[in-house]
DNA sequence: TAACGAACTCAACTTGCGTTGAGTTAATTG
DNA sequence: CAATTAACTCAACGCAAGTTGAGTTCGTTA
């Protein structure tokens, strides 16, 4: 399947290093043919980036429980997604990897972690200004740690399991979004 | 001069995005000439990226003082250094943006994640196993604000005001380099 | 079986890239 | 002033990319 060649594609090689030539190959067929189905490698990305349904229930599956193990279940859910079925992983990794390059994505992207994300967030926290920027800045560490796992491949990161990661980051997550600051 | 618009296009537009022929025009000279001091692209991008010993220092500086405020002054010297002097941002900025794209930036970004930012802690706390792991989590963190708020540009931390985030951020760095979790 | 249309290939075009080598200006120096 | 070197331009190469249009296979349907 052409679209299935082109996920995992942009998935790993970004916006500009996947060629349609590259993807055409993959699914064992002409480069024109993929330029008929989508008349352009625009379209092409746009038809291979979303959010898929169970990405989406995850997340919002992760804000029900009690308050004091929000941070843990929140960075449970993202890593499971993140690192989890390929089907719903690598559409998420190409919006990240095209994001740095490409316009296009970059305003997918934006969508994805502040309506999606937060809309899910304020359900259950208070629908304020402030609830906003705690799940925008969460989102952003939580997208910065995968920056760091599995892009920049962080040695300190790569060779930690998940678990223990989440032992570290969830009391981060958790002071993040139950709002103990300075100010 | 050449290496002020390198600096500043690979910044902006990663390492695929600026060309030698639009760096050379933005220095009013002919692409030719880039080739002839530099030899390569590969070779002008390895020119631009760098830290500076001021974007250095400052981190360092930054974990002296007492623990219950590390974090925030960790947070703070992060933010001063990515968004203040385009001097010491921008090779900063070029790293990141490329380091998507391009193995050479993301070796050199992973150098500066681990040796440089860990080293710098890690005299400061315990020096084990589980010190550069925080270390590492609070940079890949940290880096992932900066995504979020330079690159993908959302909206909940574009029009937020740099000591309000380190408000917020500060407590989630505390928590992960003074090790309170939850194994 | 004939015909139609969808699925697909082939060869080529265009553009923009990094790169090159020969040539030209300008500055430095003996 | 002459001459050597550095700074620079010009025109072009080769390549790989996105894209195009004409042609071909092939399964479905009348």
């Amino acid at each position: 399947m052409i679209l299935d060649a082109a996920r995992a594609r942009f998935a790993k090689e970004g916006y500009a290093g996947a060629t349609i030539r590259k993807i055409a190959g993959d699914a064992g067929v002409d480069a024109a043919l993929v330029m008929q189905f989508f008349g352009s490698k625009d379209e092409l990305f746009g038809a291979v980036m979303s959010i898929t349904p169970n990405a989406l229930s995850h997340f919002s599956d992760s804000f029900v429980g009690p308050e004091h193990s929000l941070g843990e279940r929140v960075t449970r859910a993202f890593f499971e997604v993140w690192e989890g079925d390929p089907e719903d992983s690598e559409p998420l990794m190409a919006m990240l990897r095209a994001a740095i390059s490409n316009e296009q994505a970059t305003s997918l992207l934006r969508e994805f972690i502040q309506a999606r994300l937060a809309k899910a967030l304020i359900g259950r926290l208070p629908n304020d200004h402030a609830a906003t920027i705690r799940a925008g800045v969460a989102s952003s560490m939580l997208v910065g740690l995968i920056v760091g796992r599995r892009i920049v491949k962080v040695p300190a990161l790569v060779g930690e399991d998940t678990e223990s990661l989440i032992g570290i980051i969830a009391p981060a997550v958790q002071a993040i979004l139950s709002g103990e600051d300075d100010t």
